[in-house]
DNA sequence: CCCAATTATTGTCCTAGACAAACATGAACA
DNA sequence: TGTTCATGTTTGTCTAGGACAATAATTGGG
């Protein structure tokens, strides 16, 4: 038998759970129950990581520890979906809802090709704008609750998205190259590697003539504030996915608002901006058409508008 | 005056230094010495962070932490570069080299277009394979060197890295779509981001024929071995940047070689690879070429050859 | 039946000590 | 003079349990 066996910043990789918080579980619950090795340190059984991993995600789902510690592994497979407040509603039964889970169903296959070719195909029928509206930030969500639900593993939806990745930026490559204002530069915060978003309102800002710098996820905030500054930006954009703890965001946003120059903007979007309120100075982008027409503010505004769009907190 | 303060864990996220590593700092060195909240927690001002960002930078370089911390901010910056054993012996003098350089100087002055657009340039020009070999190669080691040098700065790495995948990401879904055998799992261990280690033989694999399934960065053991089994993967090929812990992969290695079924190979490529010995089982690819005759000799001797080409490890 | 105050749960931070691995130093030797 | 080995120092990571504030659940009052 393979007795195979994790140390505790294995487990903490492999679970995305904190040595303090596996420690005080085991602490407080009793659960887990590592062995130790000759030095004392403890060593983690991959049955209890697996189960570790389970409990995580249902914990993410809105479960409480409290209760998961004390079930046995076969009841936490039993536990029924539980849904956050964010509803599922789903404007389906439209036509594209039907491609999108013909598409799902591809990743599901491990189908790379057929997916690839399919997003291919919409593309080109849709044209990029559409494309990214109707079936790549459908795709995303429903990819993201299947994640939630158990229903896709960690593999298929890092497939999933890096197949997405590379249609969308071919698509954004073949378009012509921007010299104009403004200038937009697009990352994400540390703990944040979801970039999907980023790249949908890149292709959307991309096709109104905007000149976006992509500089990657995770971006340190001070290296964002030296980026903005080198490369003269007059827009920082940032995207938060629902799987970013929503408390989280509102002292990075405020954090960075104070290392940024008040004369660059800071605009946040994404899934995880939902239910969150974007503190002054911050410019809150709800869904990829606010996006739209906060750059249509900035252009036709310029200077006077950045202080005072819909969405943007009370300015001092 | 602004006194921006940092909290522990955005420092650990600014800096890239462990919670642990830094409190052990302050407690023997006495710097950091942040000051403190209401409740007793530490606040970090933000030049002490800049501070730690070098001394973090210094660290990689082969410095001690001990002469740092001793050694005021204005020294600091003097101290002179000072390269680790791996030589930087530049095939240099050449066309490609001078080429090389100009690419440099366009991601330093954040031109992001004309950067593109010259990369683009070379690879119509040299075509996919000896663009990767003579120019993405070594351009990305000259990056990796500039970083360490602080010649480059966070965001300007990040952008190179971004601009370059997009162009190789382009080039190999221009190729035609592989069906045959071996199918490779190309992917990353948790804690290492660098991918375009990954996209480089990515690209070189796919023009030999192989299917690649690009998983994308950063996967957990147990989803890189639940993703082997799911697709059927003959190869399973990780990269390990020179940024990556060298005392941290041989354990990474034999445990993922201990997940994953004997008969899938395992193969682990990259800087971080060159002064590392693979454990049993593990095929190390020491430079971009041996991954291509690794791969032929995996397409020739099929099976059998999958247990004793040239740089694996006695098989048991 | 809904809202406010109270209580329980939970994550993060704290201090401080132990120890093994990595590194440097110097002695012995070719 | 250069090289190898043994010893001592430096450094990172782990351990333990306690404190506290923020969040979620529950109770009581209108």
């Amino acid at each position: 038998m393979n007795k195979i066996s994790f140390t505790i910043t294995s487990v903490e990789k492999e679970t995305g759970l904190s040595k303090d918080i596996l420690r005080m579980w085991e602490r407080r619950y009793g659960f887990p129950s590592p062995g130790r090795d000759a030095a004392g340190n403890r060593l983690y059984p991959a049955d209890q990581v697996e189960r570790l991993r389970l409990i995580k995600r249902l914990i993410d789902q809105g479960h409480r520890p409290g209760r998961l510690m004390a079930m046995s592994p076969e009841a936490l497979q039993e536990l029924p979906v539980r849904h956050l407040q964010g509803a599922t509603a789903h404007d389906a039964a439209t036509d594209d809802a039907r491609e999108i889970g013909d598409c799902l169903a591809l990743i599901k296959d491990h189908d790379a090709a057929a997916f690839q070719q399919s997003l291919q195909q919409n593309l080109v029928r849709q044209g990029l704008g559409r494309f990214v509206m109707d079936t790549v930030a459908p795709l995303t969500r429903r990819v993201g609750e299947a994640w939630e639900d158990g229903r896709f593993a960690v593999f298929e939806e890092h497939l999933f998205t890096e197949l997405t990745k590379r249609v969308l930026r071919q698509a954004i490559a073949s378009l012509p190259t921007a010299t104009s204002r403004p200038r937009i530069l697009l990352t994400s915060v540390p703990d944040e590697p979801h970039v999907l978003g980023l790249l949908m309102v890149e292709a959307l800002f991309a096709l109104e003539g905007a000149q976006c710098v992509p500089l990657g996820p995770q971006m340190p905030l001070l290296d964002i504030a030296q980026g903005a500054a080198a490369h003269r930006a007059d827009i920082v954009a940032l995207s938060f996915s629902s799987a970013f703890p929503a408390r989280r965001i509102p002292p990075a946003l405020f954090q960075l608002r104070e290392l940024l120059p008040a004369d660059v903007a800071l605009w946040a979007g994404g899934e995880g901006m939902q239910h969150v309120a974007p503190p002054d100075g911050v410019t809150r982008l709800l869904s990829l058409k606010d996006g739209l027409s906060a750059l249509g503010l900035w252009t036709t505004g310029d200077s006077s508008a950045k202080k005072s769009p819909a969405q943007t907190g009370r300015a001092t």
